[in-house]
Formats: structure tokens, C-alpha cells, sequence
DNA sequence: TATTAAAAAGACCGATCGGTCGTACGGTTT
DNA sequence: AAACCGTACGACCGATCGGTCTTTTTAATA
């Protein structure tokens, strides 16, 4: 019988947990802030064990990433993909990324805000990684815009790297100025809508407010 | 003769080096990120030397700030108040902004996006006192928006608060994504500028293109 | 039941963190 | 010249950083 091995079931079962705790502090203090002294502390675990799973801080780091992203396409992407093709979707996607927000899912709002403004200026394997993942999310913003335009609700004439950057831009504002602006969520959510409502050829396919 | 204190200038001379210095780091690694150890090799002084300015950290964190307001004030505010009132003025005060990025002034970009990012869910007098800064930076958009109502530059029906958040929106997502995307800095830029032109009563305010 | 391997703990390392203290230099005042 | 004060330094402190090594616990297998 070698179904389940309860070692390394057990493991896993740890690491998820020390990656979840871990994407947390780090979506409040970033990936250079992120203590594997206070990590362990928080998870009533020794440091030394974390070292067991992750040879070093840098692998857990990149581990921290894929967990974030698997969390990110879960919660945040997948929802949207269950909406029709084309502006319907782009908007469900804006709104479920708003509603990660407001849910606080995570206590700093986002894992991968704050890790690219750390990032800046750097080089290394987690900048890089960052950039990959941070690309595909502007890349998937871009195609729901092209989706939308070959469908015809969007005009032919549309920029899709302009509109996903604008799309986009009202999300990190949001995120970035919640806890010192009360309506920035509500802003960004009204401020998208009314600028694809203003563009679409059926504004219909879009809520009222 | 006790005009000029030999002692105080030199005093101020270094608090200003220093300060200018500090301003740079915490730009790249946050206020946070911003070592004492680190500041002081590479202005080649001692640490001990900076607290015979500082009495502490934060001291020397809310020096900083001051000093970045200062900075954000005479580089990116000051030019945009030379404009007339109304929509030249909002808009030039975006594209300074912009510049102010793209011309790298600060290796990070800017200090307070960082700091504020990093001041989430913290209390203590330099979240406060950085919440203080960015509510005077959202009140001058409002108030720039506002005045170009006034002036019937922009319908009487536009939201301050909202059109406030868009242009800001723009702006922070440009810097964000600064490293990544190479066009973010000129995507902000036509966003707002086709945003404004769109809203304007007499689009020929604004530049074409 | 004895063996084996994964998981976790504990003691410890050099480096760096923010911060303190005593001291020396230099310009100002008396 | 002496007293004074702002500036700056070097030595040092306890705490924490990322990381290593050895040992103990836990669970599956022979």
C-alpha cells in the first residue's frame, strides 16, 4: 500500500500552510521584508524547520510567488472566465480583482503590488519571475480587450495595450490608495465602467452603475 | 557679526546631503528598506554621525518625508501653477508628474508611492504623517479639477472626486509599471490627455496628440 | 519489531540592524 | 586664552537577520 505516504502528505500539508502565512506577511511587508524569523514565529514552527522545505530564503520567495499566482487565477481570474466572451468578461474581471480587494483576502491587498515596487531596480531570479507573471497579467487584460473588439462591443479602432493599461491603472489605484481614500474602490469600479459603457457599441452588455 | 554660524551651515549643509541621499534609497527600498548602516556608507560618513542629527530613525524618516514633499512641491507642483487655471493647468500638472518619472530623478521613481504602499496597515507618526501628504496631493487634483469647472472648461455635471482619482490612477500606474512596460509612461500620458480632451468643453485647450 | 527516511527542533554562526557612549575637532563667544 | 557648543568619529551594545549543523521525533516499510 503506498497511496499516501503520511511523511510526505504531512509536508505538503506544511508547506501549504508556511506559503499561505508567508504570501501574507509579504503582501503587507514585501519579499525583502519578509522574515523567516517572524514567518516561523507567526506559524508556531522553528526556523530551522523552514529550511527543511526551502533551502533557502530566495526558493521560498519564488515558491511565495506560484502561490500567489495559483491564488490570483483562482479567485481572481477564474471567476471572470465563467462570464461570456468579451466586455461582460473584461468588466467581471476588473470587479472580482476589486473584490480581492475589499475582501481583504490578503492583509497588505495585494501579493504582487507591493513585490514589483520592490523589485524596482533590481535583478535577480525573483525580479525576473515577478516580470514574467506581471506580463502575463497585462497580457491577459490585453486579450480580453481584443476579444471584446473581434466580437464587435468594442470599435475596431481600439488600442488594446492603451485600454487594458487604463483598465488596469484604476485597480492599482485603488488598491494603492484604500486605506487612506474610503471610495477608491467604488471610484475605480464607476471610473471603468462608465469609460467601457462610453466606448461599447451595446452599452447594455454593461450594468447601469 | 553673528549673521553666519560657520557650525550651523556646515550642520545644514550635510542634514540637506544627507537628506537628498535618503530620499534616493528609500525611494528604491522604501522607508522601511532604508538602512542607517547603508546611508552612511555612502555618503562615507559614520553612522554615529547621523544621529548627531537625528535622535533617531524616525526622525530621520520624517525628515525625509519633509524633505521629498519639498522636493515633489518645487519640481513637479511648482511648474504645473505657472500654467493658466483650469484644464492646462490639471493636465500640465499630469505631464510634469510623468516627467518627473521618466526623467529619473529618483532612482526608485518616486518616494511616496513606495512609502505608501509600505505603510499599509501600520500606525505610528510616519503612516500619519505620509497620509497627511497624499490627502494634500488627491486635494490639489480635486481642487485643479473644481477650477476648471468653475471656469466652464469641464461640464458642470463632472465628479472632482472621480476625475481626481482617473488622472492619479494614470500616474501611479505609469510608475508601476515603468520597468516593465516600456510605453506605460506615454500610455498615462494619451490616456488622460484623450480622457480630458473628451470631457473638455474646448478641446483645443489641450494639446492634439 | 527493527529499520529507514522525512519532518521538525535546537544550538549556534557571522553579519547587520538601530542605538549608546565617550571623545576629539573646529568655529563662537566671553 | 578659556569656556562653550555643534559636528563628527570609533568602539561597542543587544537584537535580529539569513543560514548551517546535529539531534530528536514521527510515520511507513521490510
Amino acid at each position: 500500500m503506498t497511496g499516501t505516504d503520511g511523511r510526505l502528505a504531512r509536508g505538503e500539508r506544511t508547506r501549504t500552510t508556511v506559503l499561505d502565512a508567508a504570501v501574507a506577511l509579504a503582501s503587507e511587508a514585501g519579499l525583502d521584508g519578509l522574515s523567516l524569523g517572524q514567518l516561523a514565529d507567526r506559524l508556531h514552527v522553528s526556523k530551522s524547520g523552514l529550511f527543511a522545505h526551502w533551502s533557502s530564503k530566495e526558493e521560498l520567495q519564488l515558491a511565495a510567488i506560484e502561490h500567489a499566482r495559483d491564488q490570483w487565477a483562482r479567485r481572481v481570474v477564474g471567476p471572470a472566465l465563467d462570464r461570456p466572451r468579451g466586455l461582460r468578461r473584461l468588466f467581471a474581471l476588473h470587479e472580482s480583482r476589486l473584490a480581492f480587494y475589499s475582501e481583504r483576502v490578503l492583509p497588505g491587498g495585494c501579493f504582487f503590488a507591493i513585490a514589483e515596487f520592490e523589485s524596482t531596480g533590481r535583478t535577480g531570479t525573483v525580479p525576473d519571475r515577478l516580470a514574467e507573471v506581471l506580463a502575463e497579467w497585462i497580457t491577459l487584460l490585453e486579450r480580453l480587450v481584443t476579444e471584446a473588439v473581434e466580437l464587435g462591443e468594442l470599435p475596431a479602432d481600439t488600442v488594446p495595450r492603451r485600454l487594458a493599461f487604463e483598465v488596469d491603472a484604476a485597480g492599482v489605484a485603488a488598491l494603492l490608495h484604500s486605506r487612506l481614500l474610503a471610495r477608491s474602490l467604488d471610484d475605480a469600479r464607476q471610473a471603468v465602467l462608465a469609460r467601457l459603457r462610453g466606448l461599447a457599441t451595446d452599452p447594455d452588455l454593461l450594468p447601469y452603475d
